[in-house]
Order: structure tokens, then C-alpha cells, then sequence
DNA sequence: ATGCATGAGCC
DNA sequence: GCTCATGCATA
């Protein structure tokens, strides 16, 4: 249903719309994504010339990771923040080194060369791996648009974020969409956020990293003071009745307050959870004021757990390729005795978050 | 808080 | 098949 938390019932919020302006609901992730791929791609050959020499390597690195690991070793924690953040006073617990890219005398090698990759291999205690740039040509690497999506999941309810604008280049028509995604966009850097027909251009602060860290830290105090749960901010967003924006889980509203979530979602996301904040406070201000009157199905998903000695093997082959090819993936899946289905779409996750932590690193 | 999964849009 | 945004399930 709602939280499961042991937080505080959280009040009502008035339908009434805020009066704001979310006119911009820039995603393009397309645009970020071309931005980020700067490195031109030929880990490709490379991995092809190594062939299974190479997958023999990776997972005798992972044994030897392992043996070390059990001996006292960093298991690697992928998980990133999106920005280097400092002062966080995370509420509850922050088990990830959100400033792990700055400090850390030890190997790191954010954007490494493919002709490095040996290098990991030897290194028990590899981490953080080469850098796997996307490339077009590789095999695949569409951008998908997307900001807020809504997962029309056969079975569960609607959450409805739109279905608006999952491509910045096309349906300019969405309230959400209207910004025509520049294509050449300055490397690495900001998202292309459109411009929106001259309306709210998105200013440069409405997309720096520091700024929506600064923007997330407030969220979170002053939701906290609310006394609202993640769960209860995801949920009243549909509330907000603004157009395509339905509700967000628990799991997003939590990814936003802690920068885990890709710079251009949380530039799109930022907006709507403004707009929230501003109206549950305003609720609450009039609650206040006038302390009087009323107060007062389907499947379940399985997911699959991926034991530590199969992740570790599963890391090195990452750091060797990130992008391997059908079939590397299922020579993969059946060394480590998962499924291929399983073993892409690890990979595919750790991309995203490589990509993130790349990026948090870059800025 | 985070791991694995789904689905949209694109190549 | 990929990326990206997002969610369910769970540690």
C-alpha cells in the first residue's frame, strides 16, 4: 500500500494545482547520452583478439578476487553518488562512499585506455574498472528518451507518469516535451535540455550538479520535516494533477535524495518535486493556521539474487568488457551457471551505474 | 537503500 | 540488443 516505514501519516494534500510552472521537463537523455560518449570505441577488437583467452583470465581473477576478498578486501561497491556530495547529514545510514572519487590513494583510473585492460586483470584487487564508453557501433546503444515513464506493467496499477515525451526529438507536443533536443551537445557535460519555446529556457543553475545537489539535500530536510515518507511523496505526486506526471515509488524518491539517479533525470524530476514540496508545505501552513476543522494483484516478481562469488567473477568480466557481444554473455552465463537473460541485464545495470559514477566524478 | 527487472524508444 | 527511467522485492 503505502510506507512501511515507521514514519508519520502523512496528510492529505489539497488538490489544488501549485502555482508553478514545470514547463520544463527537459530529459533528453538522448543528448546527455551523446555528450558522453567521447571515447571512441575499439574495446570491441580488442576483446575480440583476446577471445576466450580473455574470459579465461577474468575469472581467474575472479577466484584470485575472491580469495582475496575473503582476506579482507573492498567488495566493490558500484553504486555511486550522482554528485560528490559532502555534507550530507543523511538522516539514517549512507553505506556508500559517496566521495569515494576523490580521496582513495589506491588505483583509479576513471577513464582508462583498453590497452589497460591486462593491467586489471593482474590487479586482485580491481574495483573499479575500465572505463566502457558507449559507442554506436558496438552493438546496439539506442538513447532512449525517457523522462518520466510510467511502467504500464500489465498488472499493476497505473503510475502514470506519462507517456509523454520518451523521445526529445519527436513529440515536441507534450506539455513535458516541448524542447526540441539539441543533437550536438558539448561533451560530457550538461544535458542538452531543450529550450522550451522560449518559455523557461533551462538555465544553467537548473542543471548544475551542484545545484540539484544543494536542491536535493533541501527536499529531503524539509520533507523529512513534514513528516512524509519517500513512499508518500511518490504517491501524492499524482496528485499534483500536473500533466503526464503520475506517481513515483519510494525507490525513486529515495535515488533523488541521495544523487543516485542520472544528471538529466534528476534535472526532469527536480520541477515536480519542487512543486510538491512547495504544496505539501503550503498544506500544511493552512492546517496550521486553522487547527480547528477536519483533522483527523497480480504476480509477484521474483528477483534474483546473484551470489557474491558469481558477482565478483561477473566484475572482472565487466572490467575486461562491458560490453560484451550475445555471445560472451552466454559463455558467461554458463560458466557461472545463471541465466543469459540474467547475465545481460547485470551488465546493462552496471553500465548505468558506471555511467553515473563516471559522471558524478567528471563534475 | 539497493539489486535485479521491465518496458519504451531507438539502432 | 542497447540505453534510460523507473519499479518491485528484499537485505
Amino acid at each position: 500500500m503505502m510506507s512501511m516505514n515507521s514514519k508519520q501519516p502523512h496528510f492529505a494534500m489539497h488538490p489544488t494545482l501549485p502555482e508553478h510552472k514545470y514547463t520544463s521537463l527537459h530529459s533528453s537523455s538522448e543528448a546527455i547520452r551523446r555528450a558522453c560518449l567521447q571515447t571512441p570505441q575499439l574495446q570491441s577488437n580488442i576483446f575480440a583478439s583476446l577471445d576466450e583467452t580473455l574470459l579465461a583470465r577474468a575469472e581467474a581473477l575472479a577466484a584470485v578476487d575472491i580469495a582475496v576478498s575473503q582476506g579482507k578486501t573492498i567488495p566493490f561497491k558500484p553504486d555511486a553518488s550522482y554528485h560528490t556530495m559532502s555534507t550530507v547529514p543523511c538522516s539514517s545510514n549512507s553505506p556508500v562512499p559517496l566521495s569515494h572519487h576523490h580521496h582513495n590513494p589506491h588505483h583509479h583510473h576513471q577513464n582508462l585506455e583498453p590497452p589497460d585492460l591486462m593491467d586489471h586483470i593482474v590487479s586482485p584487487s580491481l574495483s573499479l574498472m575500465t572505463g566502457g564508453h558507449e559507442g554506436p557501433g558496438g552493438g546496439g546503444g539506442g538513447g532512449a528518451g525517457g523522462l518520466i515513464s510510467t511502467s504500464a506493467h500489465p498488472h499493476s496499477h497505473m503510475h502514470g507518469l506519462s507517456h509523454l515525451s520518451h523521445q526529445a526529438s519527436m513529440n515536441m507536443n507534450s506539455p513535458l516535451t516541448h524542447h526540441g533536443l539539441l543533437p550536438g551537445q558539448h561533451g560530457g557535460s550538461q544535458v542538452g535540455t531543450g529550450l522550451n519555446n522560449g518559455l523557461s529556457t533551462v538555465n544553467d543553475s537548473d542543471t548544475d550538479p551542484r545545484e540539484l545537489e544543494a536542491f536535493a539535500e533541501r527536499f529531503k530536510q524539509r520533507r523529512i520535516k513534514l513528516g512524509v515518507t519517500q513512499a508518500d511523496v511518490g504517491g501524492a505526486l499524482a496528485n499534483l494533477k500536473i500533466p503526464g506526471v503520475g506517481c513515483l515509488s519510494q525507490s525513486t524518491i529515495c535515488r533523488f535524495e541521495s544523487l543516485t539517479l542520472s544528471h538529466n533525470n534528476m534535472i526532469a524530476l527536480k520541477p515536480i518535486l519542487q512543486a510538491w514540496l512547495e504544496e505539501a508545505e503550503g498544506a500544511q501552513r493552512e492546517k496550521m493556521s486553522k487547527p480547528d476543522i477536519l483533522n483527523g494483484g497480480e504476480k509477484k516478481r521474483k528477483r534474483t539474487s546473484i551470489a557474491a562469488p558469481e558477482k565478483r567473477s561477473l566484475e572482472a568480466y565487466f572490467a575486461v568488457q562491458p560490453r560484451p557481444s550475445s555471445e560472451k554473455i552466454a559463455a558467461i552465463a554458463e560458466k557461472l551457471d545463471l541465466k543469459k537473460n540474467v547475465v545481460r541485464v547485470w551488465f546493462c545495470n552496471q553500465r548505468q551505474k558506471q555511467k553515473r559514477l563516471k559522471f558524478s566524478a567528471t563534475h
